[in-house]
DNA sequence: CACACCGCTTAACCTTGATCAATTGCGGCG
DNA sequence: CGCCGCAATTGATCAAGGTTAAGCGGTGTG
């Protein structure tokens, strides 16, 4: 107990693992001086949500570790995820101050916040933050009209096999390896957190997880654990062009 | 003929109708200046396509007049439309040479032009470019994820409703008035581009209008020209939280 | 003027995926 | 060890929306 409160309240930029992703990932040694003397660090446990879709947001953040969602719920309950938010990711939106979508964290989950004010004068004063958070937001776009594509035209066979392949592809980034030889990895989300990602049911999603690990496009091993034995099957059946970049 | 080569040509930015809310909206004389050195204009005819997805982007630019679609078309033929760009709105994306969507031309469009490279060095030279583009794009985001909660959970009914919603509230807002008495809009799109953007058919969207006037909900002249009696009516059959904002 | 074409509407039929309702499997815990 | 509870699976049923095809009305054209 003692021991984790230096490390966390200590912890510098200089070790932080998402020091070259993040929105700060551009900051030379003087700007990182400056966001280290305003940043502060939260934990939030599994399940909690950190954010309600329309509550007054007085913080930005990136997530550091843990995973978590950006959804929003219609009255009667249906619920869409708009965005998964892993490391690095950033939460918040300089100049607005109402949350457009809650987020709940999956995993336990630590940021790094910074009050918006705050935030907002350092991006007026170091240019670098803007444009890195720019090229970042670029990205969210472009994969949040990729994933419109899938929820708009895609059948719950093709969403699951898509999926599939984005965190695959993912998994083989972080490995920094060729697309050669199986793919192994585990599924963040509960069937019904992946059904919501999906635009589906939960039941959906697991009779369509089934019906691919019956076709032997994917084996699993116990309820999270996944391989792809070929990628290029895989991807066929998700309907992507060969063209389609990383999402999400 | 010979009379248009010098409007179109030597249309200044003094005169231009999207000088206050383009990417430009920010940039003082001098920059306006460099600008205008090198920008250039482009005009399409209605139903022509721009940019083919996957196509190498030269140029970005912003829509003058007339609208355009954003879209992805799977191998079989299925499409989804991932955004309406009407004018101000900004193609393209510095730092990026493929184009991950195709563009074409709903009406008649003219578009004012940068080559790629050339944008990208402004970008770096003039930051009141990178602050509204950053700002552009946080709104698009948002809009786009927006989309996603329609084209995943929404019901046919509730996508008409919504999709009809917004233009009238597009409306609104050019007509800088408040939401009292009826709405009259004219529909931009066919009733097939509409089915392409809701993530439906054009039978279905077909029915839903037809459903929608049955109803009163909406009133209709021809095929595009609508009325809006009661907006809250029609918002609350859209599904939408009092919360959301402006969306596209 | 007739004809063809286009955009739209309508109706009959069919498929997909949601809903409802059990049932199984697994991890934690008394 | 056996019970509890949650997550996942599975099957039966049903509704929403897609598919197919026919027809209508306006507009442009030979």
């Amino acid at each position: 107990m003692v021991a984790l409160v230096p490390i966390m309240g200590g912890q510098t930029c200089g070790d932080c693992p998402i020091r070259h992703r993040a929105v700060c990932a551009r900051c030379d040694a003087d700007e990182m001086g400056m966001l280290e003397a305003i940043k502060y660090y939260r934990s939030f446990e599994a399940g909690q949500t950190l954010v309600w879709a329309g509550d007054r947001m007085e913080f930005v953040a990136s997530v550091v570790t843990g995973i978590a969602t950006l959804s929003r719920t219609l009255e009667d309950g249906r619920t869409q995820m708009v965005g998964l938010l892993l490391p690095s990711d950033f939460v918040g939106r300089p100049g607005r101050d109402v949350a457009p979508f809650s987020v709940v964290a999956v995993t336990d989950v630590m940021m790094c916040c910074f009050r918006r004010k705050g935030f907002e004068d350092m991006m007026i004063k170091t240019p670098h933050i803007a444009q890195r958070l720019l090229e970042m937001t670029l990205d969210e776009l472009d994969a949040a009209r990729e994933w419109m594509v899938l929820l708009g035209r895609k059948t719950a066979r093709e969403k699951l096999a898509s999926f599939l392949g984005i965190l695959a592809r993912r998994e083989l980034a972080l490995r920094m390896q060729g697309a050669r030889g199986p793919v192994v990895f585990d599924l963040p989300l509960t069937r019904e957190a992946i059904a919501d990602y999906l635009g589906l049911t939960l039941e959906t999603v697991s009779r369509q997880v089934s019906a691919l690990r019956r076709e032997g496009l994917i084996r699993l091993d116990g309820l999270r654990h996944i391989t792809v034995p070929d990628m290029a099957r895989l991807l066929l059946v998700a309907g992507e062009d060969a063209m389609s970049g990383d999402l999400a």
